[in-house]
DNA sequence: TCGTAAATTGTAACGGATTTCATTCTGCTT
DNA sequence: AAGCAGAATGAAATCCGTTACAATTTACGA
């Protein structure tokens, strides 16, 4: 299963292969005629050139890895969809590694990454999302941004100086609380989230903050943890909907738990907005999907890839690039908050 | 930037490349007292052994290419997810190919993946979803997988002959058709999907054989196409819902339309499944987020994934498998269908 | 027709591993 | 202490491109 060489094309059309590379290559010029018939022979020999000879010698792969905690949740998805565009036409390929969230598999990737000398490395999710990250954990992915750029995507590691692109989770937050009070809410609670993760955690600081602002409070019964399932969002609704005075207003740490919270709400026979205002986050497709159709906070996931791939590029041709990079974002209010109604 | 290589490590340990070699890869006995002594020297370097080098030589490298049409299709992910489980197992990283279901990018994908050696590709969506594909398009992956060995998901090309692992959709479509006659409906419609997609035909071949088995029929006018998206079965819905005399019960060609049809028929005051009765197909977890509940056919994607690269993995290592795998469609009956109510 | 600059083309080193075959140590037998 | 098998190690080829530098052609003016 030998496949065709550069050497069987220079032979066959009797030139050296520093002329059959400088035709592949247009990196110098070559006599038209000659040009010609390399070329014809490289068509009919169906020839392409071993991308790893070259990777080897020019120490670029034209590689990007994203590494990330859940491909299944349809927020990843969305980055991956703006990062896949923009390296496409920077001539990148993309390693797609799924980590589950689980820092031993990270590290693994970053190992595997490291050997396949990929050109840069967005990462996301896992241990840059966690409050009191390690330092061996943060250490490894310093180490490795000395020879590979790195570009953390929502999250951060404290200290580590890497280049960061995310979106202002507590302006969203805010935003949301905001509108729910405006809408005179003022018995709210939180919903979903991992309680050690900087997500979660960012998010009910800024509520609190709005909160207080306002004289109001979230008190610690009014928070549920949980993970960021549908699932979890189910279960933990039902919690609160078990405590004898139910808030008027829910804010979910995402879409899903949203979701869930709404399967949640309908099967206690309440009715959304009417009884109860329950709002998402992230605005996934899923936010508009479902009925009633989700106010929520949407993060620009398509833009966030985008952008990721756009200061990896630069950095690897040793460019300058911002430290941060702040996305905005916006408040979608749709069918599922209303104005707040007297709780019996 | 200069990193650290395997010549670095033997000067430091004064033995030869080869020793190091064979400490790396415990490819032969080396003496206990040196293995340590150039482990240790490993370790503090952070030396990691260039895969490149070694796949250029090895032909192989570790790697499987997904090509599918739209990562933010749940569907997908699962899939994707399914295959990176499997695949890590084996050692093997993933490339990961957005096609966006077109043509020319498919091609271009493939003939990077070929460029970059990679040991396998799993192919999805595109060309392998038409009913008469073009016959250049169908010697392109021919070709290429005389080197590089492929397996077509829930796909095929025609004369071929190439591996493939897929639901039995036809099935699928069946035992929706009589869960919905066993309920009294004897007015269904067919609403999504891309005309000249095989997905889309072989659903609708197999809604007319079991209709017609019970002396029943798909009116022209009783089939939407569209394509595959929440927005699509919302549309097709609207125009189904404006004719003279509705159908009782709508079968989706995807849970996305499902979703859209489900919107419409709410907003047109229609209560699911009491005035209509609505099914999805995949099976994905939005099936389950929707309210009502989706009754859909589900697909068990990770599977697919998890078995191609399985079939992959026996292929790239010289073993036989077999041409078609089949899997079983599974019926989900939920909330979203219901017993036919004679229509005014 | 010769000389020289410009245009082409060729030679060979290099990148960083693996592996075959040859060579040098060991330890043990007698 | 010599001989020898088996263990440990090393030398060098190989994978397939790119490119610096050298060598050869070609073209054009004098």
């Amino acid at each position: 299963m030998k496949s065709v060489t550069i050497y069987d094309i220079a032979r066959e059309a009797n030139v050296s292969v520093a002329t059959v590379s400088r035709v592949l290559n247009n990196s110098a010029p070559v006599k038209e005629s000659t040009r010609r018939r390399i070329m014809e022979i490289i068509e009919r020999n169906r020839f392409q050139p071993n991308a790893l000879a070259r990777s080897l010698l020019k120490k670029e792969t034209g590689t990007i890895a994203m590494i990330l905690p859940d491909i299944t949740n349809p927020f990843f998805p969305e980055v991956f969809w703006g990062a896949e565009n923009m390296g496409r036409e920077l001539g990148y390929t993309f390693f797609l590694c799924d980590s589950a969230g689980d820092y031993k598999r990270e590290s693994e990737y970053l190992g595997i990454l490291r050997e396949r000398r990929v050109d840069g490395i967005i990462f996301l999710g896992g241990r840059i999302n966690v409050a009191n990250c390690p330092s061996d954990l943060v250490q490894e992915v310093v180490d490795l941004s000395v020879h590979t750029p790195v570009v953390l995507v929502n999250g951060q590691l404290a200290g580590s100086g890497l280049h960061r692109i995310f979106t202002d989770e507590a302006k969203g937050a805010e935003m949301v609380v905001r509108h729910l009070i405006e809408l005179g809410h003022r018995d709210i609670a939180f919903l979903g989230g991992l309680e050690y993760m900087s997500t979660t955690r960012v998010k009910i600081r800024a509520v609190r903050k709005v909160l207080k602002e306002h004289g109001l409070e979230l008190a610690p019964d009014r928070i549920k943890y949980g993970d960021f399932s549908i699932q979890a969002g189910k279960t933990l609704m039902d919690e609160l909907l078990a405590s004898p005075r139910r808030p008027t207003a829910v804010i979910c740490v995402n879409d899903f738990t949203a979701v869930g919270a709404i399967k949640s709400a309908s099967e206690h026979g309440l009715g959304i907005p009417d009884d109860i205002s329950i709002t998402g986050f992230d605005g996934t497709p899923l936010s508009e999907a479902v009925i009633p159709e989700l106010t929520t906070v949407s993060q620009n996931a398509y833009e966030l890839g985008k952008l990721a791939v756009e200061s990896l590029h630069k950095l690897i041709n040793g460019g300058k690039v911002k430290k941060q990079t702040v996305l905005e974002p916006r408040l979608i209010v749709r069918k599922s908050t209303g104005p707040a109604k007297k709780v019996c």
